[in-house]
DNA sequence: AATCTAATGCAACATATTTGCATTGAGCCG
DNA sequence: CGGCTCAATGCAAATATGTTGCATTAGATT
């Protein structure tokens, strides 16, 4: 979906193997405009293709560790999963229904948020803000 | 801990039954200047007292029902659990160390965070905001 | 005390995630 | 090419978390 995205690049730049497992997963989370449970994405490759669930967590778990994913917390009780932050898409709010349940990505600019307060009251080191705002979507 | 709390009055002004263990859950959640899982909540009370595990969950569904507790989206694979904001306790952001995993509750005015571009874009209904930083604390 | 209802306990289930170990496959060196 | 090595993947089982249905208990009310 994202032609400005070269998924085999990132993996290159992280020093991960390139394998098609892992394009799969980057191109899944790509081309979707919501996050992802590793649940979600697993039933989505495994429409085309045989994969492992544990693969999916593995290599969902290894992105989060290179930043080429994001772990969110969604609404319910499972994580989801996005494309980490890149000069092409940068960080952003999410948008959780607490009707339906859905997720969904808001522009970046939708919240304004100054963490200057905090940055000079708080001791430790502050590495990324993550805002989710709940409501009710237009659909419900 | 929290000697302007009386946690007896909160349980009657939501309508609900004051009984032990909702006010000993109360209290737990009083007692932490960060949210707890239900687990470790019970961990806490099973300390004390005996009681089961599903009273916890449900005890805490109760209150997140009544706003009375807060359900916020740990760093871990659990929900965690605070005080919901009240005239003495304002709506506050969520420190998460990613080293150690532990949460702690930030000052209410650490962050400034501006829901107008957000207001005017959104089609749907938007409820609160809730804000978790994540990071390194101070300790790690 | 008898009765009624909500609160709690218990067991079993459901789901999400992790772990240990076996297997496979791609790259590399002789 | 054939064998070696290591990372990636698969498979099975364990663990953690949360939920449901039904039995039991405790507290209020009459």
């Amino acid at each position: 979906m994202c032609d400005r995205c070269d998924y085999s690049d990132f993996l290159k730049e992280c020093g991960l193997e390139v394998t098609k497992n892992r394009l799969r997963i980057l191109e899944v989370l790509g081309n979707h405009n919501f996050p992802l449970s590793a649940g979600d994405i697993h039933k989505i490759l495994k429409r085309q293709i045989s994969i492992n669930r544990v693969t999916v967590y593995r290599i969902l778990d290894l992105f989060v560790g290179q930043g080429l994913a994001q772990r969110l917390n969604g609404g319910g009780r499972s994580f989801v999963y996005g494309l980490g932050p890149n000069p092409y898409h940068p960080e952003h709010p999410h948008f959780y229904c607490k009707s339906c349940g859905n997720m969904e990505c808001l522009n970046p600019q939708s919240l304004n948020i100054d963490t200057k307060p905090m940055q000079r009251t708080f001791p430790g080191l502050v590495q990324s803000v993550q805002v989710r705002v709940d409501g009710v979507c237009k659909n419900c």
